[in-house]
DNA sequence: AGATGTTCGATTGTATACAATTATACATGG
DNA sequence: CCATGTATAATTGTATACAATCGAACATCT
């Protein structure tokens, strides 16, 4: 028993516990709750049925992922994300996602390989016509990959918890079908450099998809959609 | 109010949840509970004289920064650290550390700068000295000065996590004078770069400081501190 | 009016009782 | 003898009652 079943544990989603850290997971993520926003334990405990007890431990459990952050006898709060964060967010996921790619190009199996192929000539399709929101979907599950081909836990994890942010942010960035068209270009072109084994061009490429991604963000500006 | 303010929350020793938290915090890195020990609700409360309430919510938070694994109906685990892990942390941290070394140049204060100086001056007493224990604790205030003085909540929270690790290896880990005397010698120029306003040169020391830090390590041969 | 107390409601913190789950030991059948 | 089932004890999961704390509104004093 590893620790890393701690996303496994995380996952649980038939204990109390689970299905309301779940349920605030998403709500958190899809901005039914703002950012600052406070959350008290019986409000959502009466919303899904339960007693305080498990929301009280699902909150450690999304402070725990950074969704929130509990103040001691005052109450749970939903975490913001300032511009500097998302800055600082994008500085160290380049380092990162750059290392990860490096490792990718050496860990990688011919299953995980196809699986990225495909999802970029996917990905091409759904960015010429437009599609953001499959385009979304499927720029997880590219970066998902590469995670776990790297074939470090410790990298895996560490990326998978700044992927919350990045939901967010996205929420918070004006995607277009222009940067949706270059970013397939990007990940086509780190794909290739995984499967031609050229650790040090996927690494240089991965690096460089987050500057032209922060770039992005701060060129189109970011703005709260909740207050359009 | 800020999300980085989780830090002092977790710091909070006047909750009954805090001080347990705290003591098996302590605990944990003091070797008192060993690799993949149980930890029990209820031992550790009468242990403590709490109810299991606030030592349940004590497990989320140890579970927050990587010292327990919470398992669903089963229970809580001491996490072991295994080679391949102590690799995976120290090629993520020369990365995170040089980010953070070169971030600093450019934000330090003339205070942290002069505790910085004073530090090193110290520290080279012990070294040649051969004081281990005060080395220790000399570096892990080197490095925590860094991390405030980057300028980066994101990152300081992010390498002030490791550093629980980085604590958990050292009790693994020979720690030789001749060690402490070349580890010193890199603080210094680390410094140096720093106080000389070269970014680029901090960074690329801090990141070798990691790297010759993990190969003394692996030179070293890491061994469990309870199986000798 | 402004500053300072004070009361009271709302909310979190903790203890405890009970339910659900798990693991172990033992019994039973092949 | 091994596999399977079952009872039981230990442990975690949840609900609830009560205590402690915080904050806002109101009252009081200068």
């Amino acid at each position: 028993m590893s620790k890393y079943d701690v996303k496994q544990e995380v996952t649980d989603k038939y204990s109390l516990r689970g299905r309301v850290f779940h349920k605030l997971r998403e709500d958190i993520l899809n901005g039914k709750y703002k950012e600052n926003e406070e959350l008290k334990e019986v409000a959502i405990g009466e919303e899904l049925g339960v007693s305080r007890t498990p929301v009280r431990e699902a909150f450690r459990q999304l402070e725990l992922e950074g969704l929130i952050q509990i103040v001691p006898n005052k109450g749970a709060y939903v975490t913001g994300i300032t511009a500097k964060d998302v800055k600082d967010i994008y500085m160290i996921r380049s380092s990162l996602e750059g290392m990860c790619a490096r490792l990718a190009t050496e860990h990688i199996t011919p299953e995980q390989l196809e699986e990225l192929e495909e999802n970029v000539y996917l990905a091409s399709f759904h960015a010429s016509k437009g599609h953001m929101e499959q385009m979304a979907e499927l720029d997880n599950r590219f970066h998902h990959i590469l995670y776990e081909a790297c074939d470090s836990k410790m990298l895996e994890n560490l990326l998978q918890d700044f992927h919350q942010y990045v939901i967010r942010i996205r929420r918070k960035t004006l995607s277009t079908k222009e940067r949706g068209i270059a970013s397939n270009e990007e990940h086509r072109q780190i794909m290739e450099a995984i499967k031609s084994g050229k650790p040090e061009e996927a690494e240089k490429l991965a690096t460089q998809h987050m500057v032209n991604a922060y770039d992005n963000i701060v060129k189109n500006g970011l703005y709260d959609i909740f207050e359009s």
